[in-house]
DNA sequence: AACTCGGGGAC
DNA sequence: GTCCCAGAGTT
């Protein structure tokens, strides 16, 4: 454990609670300390930046106003307000979470640490984050931001791209942390690390804790935090089939429960054919659709963050005796109803546009 | 510890 | 192009 300064340890929770309060930014999860609203607000901002989620966040809670409304959603229905906002698992979990206090902690957020990870989708972050900003319990909730802010104030060195860095941050601020006020403490190093001690060209000159601050001693600020690349995403070739019917509706696919984009909806798709004949081939094989297929003059590279997509278009009328487990034709009206992830927009935008639809 | 799981904005 | 974002679950 490092050996920190208790002297500036206290200059450092004093200016930032006090920076914290008075520059704060008006967000719609700041209007009360609600745990179920908290909660809410940061499954969301997990890994997902503020200006992204408040439309997503206002949406929701207008939906779901409280965790009995969300407790016994249809999984259709979470997923389509969740639908572009990807990780699209913290959904599901958040709504398991919030089930489990629902039936088995009367409807109150619990105020433990154990308690709160052992709900879906609460991990040491967000557990931390409910903790103080709901109940002012002096708890750590150590994100990006905190790991960035606390590498540069104390000149952490560990790689923060490793997991086991996180617990030397949290026994930091076990030590740092304000017990008079954890939640703008919290919320201030936070506020700070997306504000001004960004990741490059940090504003040390605006910086109410530049005096306590290592790296800036050190001249080290843009050199901190310490943390390893990641590998590079692969590349996989897909085909997508815009299938119509005799009543001019659209076949649609719903994805498997688990894995990439569960449970959302796309055109179906197979693994990129290397000509027309192993094509026509795959689709009987997987669907039994003997009809001709044409192939579209537009193509789509989508970007994950471990795998790139590109996906060629093709088109064919087709009336299947019997419709694939998991297909739904629907009108071109019904489409908006469905959940879709990103990738699926881009190719339905343009069938809509190009009439094919 | 390493991998999976989305999407977008800043540079 | 690269990085990173109010990370968690699985293996």
């Amino acid at each position: 454990m490092k050996n920190l300064n208790q002297h500036k340890i206290e200059s450092f929770k004093t200016n930032l609670v006090h920076w914290y309060e008075q520059h704060k930014r008006d967000l719609p999860w700041r209007k009360n300390q609600d745990p179920y609203q908290i909660w809410v607000s940061e499954v969301m901002l997990q890994q997902t930046r503020v200006d992204t989620v408040i439309p997503y966040y206002e949406r929701f809670m207008r939906l779901f106003p409280e965790m009995d409304d969300l407790a016994y959603a249809e999984e259709d229905a979470i997923l389509k307000v969740w639908e572009g906002l990807g990780y699209y698992s913290r959904v599901r979990n958040l709504q398991k979470g919030v089930r489990e206090v629902v039936e088995h902690y009367g409807g109150q957020v619990p105020k433990s640490r154990k308690e709160m990870e052992s709900l879906k989708g609460v991990g040491p972050y967000t557990a931390g984050a409910i903790l103080s900003i709901a109940y002012d319990l002096p708890e750590p909730a150590v994100d990006g931001n905190v790991m960035r802010v606390l590498s540069r104030v104390f000149h952490v060195t560990d790689d923060i791209a490793k997991p086991s860095t996180r617990k030397i941050h949290e026994a930091i601020l076990y030590e740092a942390i304000d017990k008079n006020n954890p939640s703008s403490f919290n919320q201030g190093l936070m506020e700070l690390g997306a504000l001004v001690c960004t990741p490059t060209s940090p504003g040390c000159l605006l910086c109410p804790v530049r005096e306590q601050c290592e790296a800036f001693s050190l001249g080290l600020q843009e050199a901190l935090p310490i943390k390893s690349k990641k590998k590079k995403a692969k590349t996989i070739h897909l085909d997508a089939f815009l299938l119509i019917d005799q009543d001019k509706r659209v076949y649609i696919e719903k994805r498997p429960s688990e894995g990439l984009l569960a449970g959302l909806w796309q055109l179906p798709m197979l693994p990129q054919a290397s000509s027309d004949d192993e094509r026509q081939e795959s689709l009987q094989q997987a669907y039994e659709i003997t009809e001709k297929v044409h192939k579209q003059p537009f193509h789509v590279k989508h970007v994950f963050s471990h795998i790139i997509w590109e996906i060629d278009l093709y088109i064919g009328d087709v009336s299947l005796l019997t419709v694939p487990e998991q297909w739904k034709a629907v009108s071109k009206e019904e489409i908006e109803g469905y959940a879709f992830p990103v990738s699926q927009q881009k190719v339905l935008s343009y069938c809509l546009e190009e009439g094919l639809i």
